[in-house]
DNA sequence: TGAAATGTTGGGGCG
DNA sequence: ACGCCCCAACATTTC
């Protein structure tokens, strides 16, 4: 029996252009594609719930498409260390390929096995398919890390630009070894008792297939607009690919290059250039967290150590739930729970929310999102959540406090968002949808609102929290300037 | 990829 | 006609 070549998917759940699967079938042997559930419910950022089942539901169109193509994922759980080279000694395989990942845990362990593999006499490829820039290829001057976004953007620019994605294969010759896998099902990724991702299902079409819909659909109808249209929260207007990018069911060339063939152009600031600067932020996400490996735990300024966040367990929990009394946060809060995801301006809104009105540590915030999100990334959550609280890689600065209800005023000025995910006030008329406790009694009563019995009164005053946190930043964070 | 406070300007009402 | 005040609109500064 031929010797196989084990293509193990990770984190690139997809057949086009794919470097490890186009290099496994480019070998000539037949191709064992392997995927591995690690029981890693111990270990810091294990996959969070939203991100569990959303694995499930692209580990099973994987399977699907592996199928058609005429090869059999096999599905193993286990530690990888021991998996893969046990598979690989069980079927006699040749070589193994796969597609880097770059989490600080996830390369000290792809370093292991891949010297165990070694080891053992088999060619180890790995190979590049989430990233337009891999993080040692971009540095400063002095062969630094970036710190700031925007130098580092023209480096990316200055450097080589991505490759093309790469081809589909058109057929995989499997592997007749018949090594015996587990079902999708029997990784227990789904919720039960109860089940709870009926809304993230009506939202989120898994795979490929799905992946390959919202592309064209966000090129055909708002990557022009991009720039205006991402910032109305009611409005389809981002791409919503980031839960693909997080699976791999699509990557992020594929979203460059058909970008560009509609005439994107990076030095310039209309909507097709600004998206293409969001997909250089994700780049810069994996640059500083390759860099600093603490980043998910450690305040990217250490000034930011001193920072006296307060414990509040029920502002936390009314937080998540989306009972602040702010509509335009609760309304997010709502969207995020009910469809694992939620609309960037609304994000940087609930963000600044936690860390500033409520002054509560920004790695709760963190943990939150990345139980919720389906498009739960290590690195762009932790790098964003920094950027918010004002401790982060060219962050905004502390003082940049969101008034959650002129946001609401500029960004959803007919209400439609807040409408939709806080239903509780969809009579209120529009002038006073983002501040319900200003209404008057009668208008009130018409819209069928009791603050405090069917809609929270706001938890904190706006003005008086604004100042607490100005007031607690400027006692405890002392910038380091050059002279001092 | 803020918001609020403070400063400046200029038009219009008015004595 | 003139100076004065008010205030909206815009600009700048500060957090």
């Amino acid at each position: 029996m031929a010797s196989p070549a084990i293509v193990w998917f990770r984190r690139d759940l997809r057949l086009a252009d794919n470097p490890a699967l186009a290099a496994a079938v480019a070998s000539g042997r037949p191709v064992l594609p392997l995927f591995v559930l690690e029981d890693d419910a111990d270990r810091a950022w294990a996959p969070g719930g939203a991100a569990r089942w959303w694995l499930s539901r692209n580990l099973a169109a994987l399977r699907d498409d592996l199928g058609k193509a005429g090869t059999e994922l096999v599905i193993r759980r286990g530690k990888a260390e021991q998996v893969v080279p046990a598979l690989a000694r069980e079927t006699g395989a040749g070589e193994v390929h796969w597609n880097r990942r770059y989490e600080p845990a996830a390369i000290a362990s792809d370093t292991a096995i891949k010297a165990a593999l070694r080891e053992a006499g088999l060619e180890v490829h790995s190979h590049n398919a989430s990233l337009l820039f891999e993080p040692w290829t971009i540095a400063t001057k002095a062969g630094r890390p970036f710190r700031v976004f925007t130098p580092f953007w023209r480096a990316c620019l200055a450097s080589e630009m991505p490759k093309g994605p790469g081809a589909r294969p058109e057929a995989i010759r499997g592997s007749s070894v018949g090594a015996c896998t587990l079902n999708v099902g029997d990784l227990g990724l789904e919720p039960h008792k109860p089940d709870w991702a009926g809304g993230l299902a009506d939202t989120w079409k898994p795979g490929e297939a799905g992946a390959d819909a919202a592309l064209k659909q966000f090129l055909g109808k708002s990557l022009q607009r991009y720039d205006n249209k991402r910032n109305i929260p009611s409005v389809e207007g981002t791409s919503a690919l980031s839960p693909y990018l997080q699976v791999g069911a699509l990557g992020p060339r594929q979203v460059w290059h058909a970008a560009m063939a509609l005439g994107a152009r990076p030095d310039l600031a209309d909507g097709p250039g600004v998206f293409l600067k969001e997909l250089i932020w994700r780049e810069f996400s994996y640059h500083l967290l390759f860099h600093m490996p603490h980043l998910p735990e450690a305040n990217f300024d250490p000034a930011f150590d001193a920072m006296p966040w307060r414990d509040d367990a029920e502002g936390l929990r009314r937080w998540q739930r989306g009972l602040t009394g702010y509509p335009m946060v609760d309304a997010g809060m709502r969207q995020l729970w009910a469809t694992g995801w939620m609309h960037n301006r609304v994000r940087m809104v609930v963000a600044s929310f936690l860390t500033k009105h409520l002054l509560i540590d920004w790695r709760h915030g963190a943990h939150w999102f990345w139980d919720t999100l389906v498009d739960a990334d290590l690195a762009s959550n932790s790098a964003s959540w920094q950027w918010v609280a004002g401790c982060g890689a060219d962050a905004a600065p502390f003082f940049r406090i969101f008034n959650p209800i002129t946001q609401g005023e500029k960004f959803d000025p007919a209400g439609d968002y807040v409408r939709r995910w806080v239903p509780e006030l969809a009579g209120i008329p529009d002038k006073l949808l983002q501040k319900p406790w200003t209404g008057e009694a009668a208008v009130m009563e018409r819209a069928g609102v009791r603050l405090g019995r069917n809609y929270p009164e706001p938890i904190v005053d706006h003005a008086a929290a604004r100042k607490r946190a100005l007031e607690t930043w400027q006692t405890h964070i002392r910038k380091s300037s050059p002279e001092e």
